[in-house]
DNA sequence: AAGTGGTCTAGACCACCTA
DNA sequence: AGGTGGTCTAGACCACTTT
């Protein structure tokens, strides 16, 4: 057999005696403590990938916790992605694999949200026909007026990302107004404003640099970069506001960890 | 006030009257119920951006639910990243944007999960001798000898994408068994198999084809592409696998959705 | 002190799967 | 039929924030 290299005592030199207790006293709430149990056997190589936990039922007998306690603490698992669970039939152990997995805008996020280190400079602000790309994904005709904006976007002082973003030109529309307002960084795009959109869509892509991006953001031309394309819709749906961030991987990493980490 | 363009009655042209109810005898579950009772009320503006949802007592209260249920629905809002629950505070509706978001890799995992419509060929299987980055991920010496193993791999006829993958040698180990296996597609990598790793991380990049990878592809070379890169530990947490997988945006779209869409 | 989210209990019933 | 996960109740206490 060909896991004879992996068995227990080989995977697990700091052997679980199977005597761990919830401590009712700690800080650490049990559904926590019950997970983090979980989480060694796992990787003890205790419950194998594939096979089958203990029953919630089970365990909440076993560790003298309420029934909702203990499916409290397999839940934790199975948002990791660690463990499905499969109705009528039990919770499996999941083998870790690469499409299991998913990558935030972390990096994104707390350099949006660090205001006070961040700056933003105009360099297009313009009504421009319609044509191509934002054409399409706003829908409207060719030829249509949109409003044009282009940002760069300093981080610290240095430059972090350009974002360029299209909307209908519409003389009444907040929606211009907020594109056009030289504040922007508390305007469109950001959490930290009122916002007119109930949902967007985003989509992340590969892309390079063309000559005036890699001048404005210190980088090369040719050079790899993501393009994180972004459309917002109004209130009646309709596509309002289409547009993308450049950044360089460097600047927005994508990290996922997959399986147990902390034990 | 610049919000006077999205008044009440322009934002909610089907205005919610407040008389929603749970209706117990629906196969929905109470929770799905007003949970979706309160995305409505989002995309509705009737709890605005920023404000604080009613508490979950009072929730419970005034539909006829105890209280875990009515956490349990606002779990779900919390979830979804449309609402953030704070201690002792309230639980309060977040602002959509482009940070508040995270890839899946769901075009990856149905490939890989249909394995009937999967065939791989081998590329390339060699001992080299340790350099660059693999040599640095793998944290071994410069000049030790590595597995090499290029795959190239079809999903229904159709080349879908390209995966170089690098194992410290050594003769033992079944990472290198499972890595020169020709059936590797039941092989490392995958869900579906004996997995030896317990963590991984990966690491989604921006990149380019080059000749061969376009070739093979039926792409061009210096198109754009995704290069999503992984490192599998094993037991006693040392990097023992490093490779990465190349296919093109148009095979891995990356979309995210924010904010309410189901109403 | 009052209100809020966070945890927990000891039950209960249901839908689903497997034997 | 028995086991499993999924939902739900009506309480309880705690930690935290606001007033």
């Amino acid at each position: 057999m060909v896991r004879s290299f992996f068995d227990q005592s080989r995977i697990s030199p700091t052997e679980s005696d199977g005597t761990e207790k919830i401590d009712k006293t700690s800080y650490l709430p049990a559904y926590v403590q019950l997970a983090n149990i979980l989480k060694q056997r796992i990787s003890a190589g205790i419950y194998e990938p594939g096979s089958r936990l203990p029953s919630e039922a089970s365990l909440a007998k076993h560790f003298g916790l309420s029934a909702m306690t203990a499916r409290q603490a397999v839940g934790v698992l199975a948002e990791e992605g660690l463990v499905k669970r499969v109705q009528g039939s039990g919770t499996f152990v999941q083998r870790i694999g690469v499409a299991t997995s998913h990558f935030g805008l972390d990096a994104l996020r707390d350099v949006f949200m660090d205001k006070d280190n961040l700056d933003v400079r105009i360099l297009k602000a313009t009504v421009e026909s319609a044509q191509g790309a934002p054409c399409s994904a706003l829908g409207v005709a060719n030829g249509e007026r949109l409003v044009v904006v282009e940002r760069l976007i300093l981080y610290q002082g240095h430059p972090f990302t350009i974002q360029v973003g299209y909307a209908r030109f519409d003389p009444e529309s907040p929606i211009v107004e907020t594109m056009l307002d030289t504040k922007m960084l508390t305007g469109l795009f950001f959490e930290n404003t009122t916002s007119c959109f109930m949902k967007g869509e985003l989509r992340l892509l590969p892309a390079f640099f063309n000559e005036q991006e890699a001048e404005l953001l210190n980088s090369k031309a040719g050079a790899c970069a993501f393009r994180l394309e972004h459309i917002f819709y109004d209130f009646s749906d309709q596509p309002a506001s289409f547009g993308w961030f450049t950044v360089s991987p460097e600047k927005m990493p994508l990290i996922s960890k997959v399986g147990v980490w902390n034990e």
